[in-house]
DNA sequence: AGGGTTATTCTCAGCTTGAGTTATTCTTAG
DNA sequence: CTAAGAATAACTCAAGCTGAGAATAACCCT
């Protein structure tokens, strides 16, 4: 047993097994009333024809954050002022001995949320990326443990929901009280109390702030036109707004 | 640019300049009713005489989680049941290129949460290891970007008293009210009241369960023998035991 | 013009919280 | 031995928040 100080100053890293470290992106966005993930096509192997989350080596003079967004960027074309919009944070680290059959890769998984994004083919350099459906994610084939981290992924976003304004990184700069409610349904995956969260929303300090302005039209099948609202200053919302307590996760 | 496919199977990251990983644990206890953070003092350059975390590098076939366990532990001594009963989670990953000046390391931050520990010195391979009072950590010289890690972790356990029975990690098997109390009033900060605090943490359903046995005696300047409890089987709170919105936290 | 749909506002009971109080048990100082 | 001080545990009460349901009004479509 040596201690930190001894292996650092003793030991050559070089001599170990080359190790490296990759980002890998779990990118969600709602399309279509549905929580999805952007997901790539392997050409190679190892996982060849699999599915996996857009990512890839840290570069030399590369911090983790800019890695992550530019993996991001490059799959979906994405630049600019719509690439600002998009919220990153880290998630976790996954660096099982085993998860990658050719060497020791740790990657560092990065979230991200996006507005309603349109389909990554056109002008990103990815062949084969796609936002897929997370119904649709039991019947894939994914690469690694990207499965795993995808869940973490998900998780992360339906709590985040609670205490911080993240829900408004999934509508555009301005949006309806419904829209809102939306993202919250399709996230959380069942649906809400239309009165209570229109009560709760507006009663939170910093959530939404009015904008005046009204949609043009009432909705496509009905229903008066709805107050326009943008993003508010808060960063953590007091009190929260708290998912129905689901007996089982308690446990 | 080359997507992830390209990139993995055409290149060899051998060819890069080589990077390493290592973990680093950030381990609270509270000791002398304050919040305390285990640090040993770097013997050799860089940062010679700063402290820093427990780390080091992870092994060529080791788990993440096995490789913090095991950091904790040489500096420790800690082994068996008591080892067992400390909590340990991730907590974030740093790769900021200029981190570390030698050269690009990656480190795994994990966040461990032990009940009142002995000083670490007797036992262990570190010269220099020692049990920090949180109030003492301005004045001290760390090494790395080992402050902002330590900030990181404390945020983390801040937050985690709050929906999940960690403060249960703080105290001995068994335990008084007002010892639980003691680690919320600790680690947050600042007093609560007894009466809600002793009213809110027998409602919240498995957060303690009764042992029927009290304390031998009553508390050093008086009062009554307290009931002894148990942790319970809940592994998250609901309701939550929030603590007082500060408002400045919000913005 | 009428039926169905939706945004927004109300109502109301039940629960939780913050703050303060009370009864009781125990330690310590005198 | 006794009185003062301290802490546990239980209780009260007002204020705020939540879930559920309903009312009102604006708007789409046929």
């Amino acid at each position: 047993m040596v201690n930190e100080q001894e292996f650092l100053a003793g030991y050559d890293p070089r001599a170990y097994p080359a190790v490296a470290v990759t980002v890998d992106v779990v990118a969600l966005t709602i399309r279509d009333n549905e929580l999805q993930v952007l997901l790539i096509q392997r050409a190679a192997p190892p996982f060849a024809g699999f599915w996996a989350l857009p990512g890839g080596f840290v570069r030399p003079e590369e911090d983790l954050g800019v890695a992550a967004r530019r993996e991001f960027a490059e799959e979906t074309g994405l630049g600019g002022e719509p690439l600002r919009r998009v919220h990153f944070e880290q998630l976790a680290s996954y660096g099982t001995p085993e998860r990658d059959p050719r060497m020791r890769i740790f990657s560092i998984a990065y979230l991200a949320f996006a507005p309603d994004l349109p389909e990554p083919t056109a002008g990103s350099d990815a062949g084969d990326a796609q936002w897929l459906a997370l119904t649709a994610l039991p019947t894939r084939e994914l690469a690694f443990d990207h499965r795993k981290i995808i869940e973490d992924g998900i998780e992360r976003a339906r709590s985040k929901l609670e205490y911080t304004p993240l829900a408004t990184r999934f509508v555009g700069e301005e949006f309806t009280i419904a829209d809102l409610r939306a993202v919250y349904e399709t996230v959380w995956g069942h649906p809400l109390h239309a009165g209570n969260f229109h009560r709760k929303v507006l009663s939170v300090p910093g959530l939404v702030e009015g904008t005046g302005a009204t949609t043009e039209h009432g909705g496509p099948r009905g229903g008066p036109r709805a107050r326009l609202y943008r993003a508010g200053d808060a960063r953590l919302l007091h009190p929260a707004l708290l998912r129905p307590a689901r007996e089982e996760t308690v446990r």
